[in-house]
DNA sequence: TAGATTGTTAATCGATTAACAATC
DNA sequence: TAGATTGTTAATCGATTAACAATC
């Protein structure tokens, strides 16, 4: 069905799940590619083609149907399968993606923490228990891991996503602010603050070009 | 000297410096397009015609010199005047924006959070004073601010940026995983942790396509 | 049925890549 | 000078938009 879907795509995929996700909250059950693109700020025309990367999920004369659409695309950003995680950094920004109620929610179940303080190690938050970063790999050894959240200094960032690799995750989360080396069969998606903080001080001081 | 910059060029920006800075703490002086190119995933040509949307800051038969262009770049993302902020939203992730390391170095001065839990308000964060939410409005009418941080639940993110715009904030980077209704003169740039974590899952679902 | 809106093909636009003269 | 690498123009590629027949 999907033949190649482009960056692009996929970039704007979780904003149609987010948005579908508003409408039916809101009690709307049928829109049209218009009135989907005004919302988006997108066009009807970018809109269709989006979806049907996918399949014909509307139908001619009517549009489409809000939980029918939102159930697809979630479906396709691979939602319905629960994904198993671990956090590697209990700092605050670790902390912060453990307590993140849409984690959860969207099926990230988070089942254990690393960190080196020895003041965390054996504690937990919010019920998730703070292991020693010496036990990852026996951790590892005996728990399967679909995805490991990376939010520790960047100077530690490089050893631990080769350690996760070694240990066989082979997917990462990273908040490290720095573009980890990685083999070709890891997926690493970043976050980069920063950058993010970094293209609106650069809107703001070309406001008038 | 820049005519139109695209979005595309835009949001390389923070990679280019980000890398440029690892060089320079890594003691290189030099760097051609064909070595950045490598190292960025980029091809030589998109760092050149990139650079060149600024100026001509190599030199032919050398390349470039890599503080000089770290400095114009950071110049060219409006790192060198300093900007004022404040955080809405004393949570998780308000605080951890609060003590992230790089916030402060690159000339993000917080100089306020705000929170409705009584519990909060009066203390601090990182030396931070919490602010009663009631008194943003005062607040922001007797301090220039020149970003706002929202950090608040999806909920409540849409009033609080039209009392940010009506204090006069005219810069928003907004942690709520919702689209923001705004003025055209108000810049937002939003983070939305979900929309990356499920691009990540679109492409372990997608692994073998 | 008539009206509306999709799915899909064709046209356009913009971004990336290639090429090469300029020049350090 | 000769070699290397930029700055910049031209060619290519891909993404977005427009158009319209299909059809609900």
């Amino acid at each position: 069905m999907a033949g190649h879907v482009s960056d692009a795509v996929i970039r704007r995929l979780p904003g149609y799940y987010r948005h579908l996700r508003e409408l039916e909250a809101a009690g709307v059950t049928q829109i049209s590619s218009q009135e989907l693109g005004d919302r988006m700020h997108l066009t009807p025309s970018q809109i269709r083609q989006d979806i049907n990367c996918f399949g014909g999920f509307g139908r001619q004369g009517y549009g489409y149907r809000v939980s029918e659409l939102k159930g697809h695309i979630g479906e396709i950003l691979g939602l319905t399968n629960e994904h198993v995680c671990i956090i590697v950094g209990a700092g605050h920004i670790g902390c912060a993606v453990a307590r993140y109620p849409s984690f959860s929610r969207e099926g990230f179940r988070t089942i254990a923490m690393f960190d080196v303080d020895p003041e965390k190690i054996g504690g937990t938050t919010d019920g998730i228990p703070i292991h020693a970063m010496d036990d990852l790999e026996a951790f590892l050894g005996e728990n399967h891991v679909d995805i490991a959240v990376l939010a520790l200094p960047r100077r530690f960032a490089q050893d631990a996503l080769h350690r996760l690799y070694d240990s066989g995750v082979r997917a990462v989360w990273n908040f490290a602010p720095t573009d980890l080396a990685h083999p070709d069969d890891m997926l690493v998606v970043n976050v980069h603050l920063m950058d993010s903080l970094q293209q609106l001080s650069y809107r703001m001081a070309h406001r008038d070009d």
